[in-house]
DNA sequence: CTGAAAGCGCTTACAG
DNA sequence: CTGAAAGCGCTTACAG
């Protein structure tokens, strides 16, 4: 793309050696002085402090972890990162990290959920204090390899393998539907209500599957298996969803995606189809995206705290790194979010 | 949140040493079976396997990084995560990194841009192999210096400090611009348009806006400073714009916002004022983040290849880490997308 | 207050 | 094909 290329000439780091050299002490008060961890003399102190700058000095991080038995890193497992979704989660997650003043190492799934099998683990306890766990990538015999062995996990969105007691953070996922779907039936009078559900094994999509059909049971109205949709988190799954939903000719006066994203898609295929929204067909959705205030029409949903949750999951991981305890499960209220899609002025 | 605590003891993980031991071998025997880096027999890679097997073995991160001298890891530098902007942006960045079968690690800017002066750098030669950098919480100075170390960084979004030959992958903002307004001018006649520009020191809303300034000026409509609106790229920040402007009285048939979140907020505070969009005030952004489509009307905007661009760069940083050699600057071309915010049917 | 030495868990010449 | 030993760059008892 451009003609001048660009080549590089490797200089040698200093090391803890050349400070203490430069400085005329041991590397042992060299250490001390930069972790302060004893008492030194105010002119060792300036010598060494000086040393070090003038040698731009970092201690080498490799070997603080091997010599201190800690990596002072939390490791992250995210599935592919696809919606917006994950700005307020790495948000969270972020500020709780730097809060404790630790190091952040990701890794995200494979596109199509292909598990690798090799015998170095990504993320684990050769590399990190602790792992937040936001994805299907590990599997249930991997964490309860992890919890036997007493490696701090918290797990997001996700709740612990049975068996163990990993902690873990959720939303109330049924309080949610229950308050989405009651207001859709009650205030709108609506009872053919399809559901858009998530991805394959996504724990919050079973919860609102199962609440849905709750609410369905709740008010007598008979579950069509023609208005489940099998589906993913993402705009084009509603999107495609919905069109199958219309081409089938199939009667509904609402649909209800697992999430925000995939509402979005449903919007654009039944606006595309000549519906109209709310009149014809009500839509919601779940988890309050920024996106969602801006829909056409602005959608009804359920506003979940996205970035709360990442954010109180990294903080349980780091009580757990430090204190060898943590809450066993924190479930966070979600509320009702009134706009236009459902029928509402 | 929940009545009952969980604790943890901790178990010792296992070294190389104890796979040796439990393998019969030396521990550079397992070494060699693990790397592959000697022959070895038949049987005693089997052994040796075996053990590794039994005791879940992976070897030291830190252990290793100190002994071949180099992390194998890669470094991010971004600001702080707010916009779905970085949706596409991480995307990329993983996908090259796992290409690679690097690890990454990540840091981001602390809220307010409030610059830290520690002599700890969070991300650097201690702890990576090259650095990537998005964001200019690292200084001019900072990068020349790693520049003069010869150590690997490629920036992002930003342009090589002069005196460095820093390789850089950018958007041709000024093309995007320039398609932009020469469309809303010859297009739809609008002359009087507001600018709202994006964060202070932000080169994209730099170059943003002195392209905006160039054309104004190609097509000789004088540049009312009335027009130009102090601003972030956030919804939150084009929002405020729009209504200062509107507090202000300012006559305008046009507004062009630095990026498509601040457009989003835009439109909300147009639509808030009665104002019909596009017939009375047509908004263009820039970037064309999934959400642009959605928006009401359908925003006109600039494509930018937000994914490829990262995917590139953090290529470039691996090139550079390997063949010390990368290219100077990547500039990637953007493309007009017309929908309705500008006026068109 | 300071230094010499052992040790963290690996890799890699060097011998055999 | 295999092992003993040195070394990567730090920290931390242990002596003084």
């Amino acid at each position: 793309m451009h003609p001048e290329p660009v080549a590089t000439r490797r200089v040698q780091r200093a090391t803890i050696t050349d400070v203490a050299r430069l400085a005329g002490v041991s590397i042992s008060t060299v250490s001390r002085v930069l972790n302060e961890t004893a008492p030194v003399a105010d002119e060792t102190i300036e010598r060494v402090r000086h040393a070090v700058d003038i040698l731009n000095f970092t201690p080498h991080a490799a070997a603080r972890m091997l010599a201190v038995r800690k990596t002072d890193t939390i490791g992250l497992l995210l599935p592919e990162i696809g919606s917006s979704f994950f700005v307020p989660t790495l948000r969270g997650i972020e500020a709780a990290v730097r809060e404790a003043g630790l190091d952040l190492l990701i890794f995200t799934g494979t596109p199509g959920g292909q598990r690798r099998r090799e015998w170095r683990q990504p993320l684990g306890e050769h590399n990190t204090d602790g792992l937040l766990v936001f994805s299907d990538l590990l599997e249930a015999r991997e964490l309860t390899l992890l919890f036997q062995h007493g490696f701090p996990v918290v797990l997001l969105h996700r709740s612990a393998p049975v068996g163990t007691q990993i902690p873990s953070v959720r939303f109330d996922n049924r309080s949610g539907v229950r308050k989405l779907l009651e207001h859709l039936i009650r205030e709108h009078g609506r009872r053919r209500i399809a559901f858009v559900r998530g991805p394959e094994g996504n724990e919050d999509s079973f919860a609102r599957e199962s609440a849905y059909r709750e609410v369905l049971e709740a008010h007598e109205i008979p579950l069509d298996p023609a208005l489940l949709m099998e589906n993913g988190f993402t705009e084009q799954g509603g999107e495609a969803a919905v069109q199958r939903l219309l081409a089938n000719n199939v009667a509904c006066d609402a649909i209800f995606t697992g999430d925000d994203e995939a509402a979005a898609g449903a919007l654009l295929a039944l606006r595309r189809a000549g519906k109209r929204v709310p009149e014809e067909i009500a839509v919601v959705g779940f988890d309050d995206v920024p996106l969602s205030r801006h829909l056409n029409p602005p959608l009804t949903t359920v506003r979940a705290p996205i970035e709360t949750a990442s954010y109180l999951a990294a903080r349980q991981l780091v009580r757990l790194i430090r204190n060898d305890t943590a809450d066993a499960v924190t479930l966070l209220p979600v509320e009702l979010v009134v706009r236009q899609s459902c029928g509402c002025p």
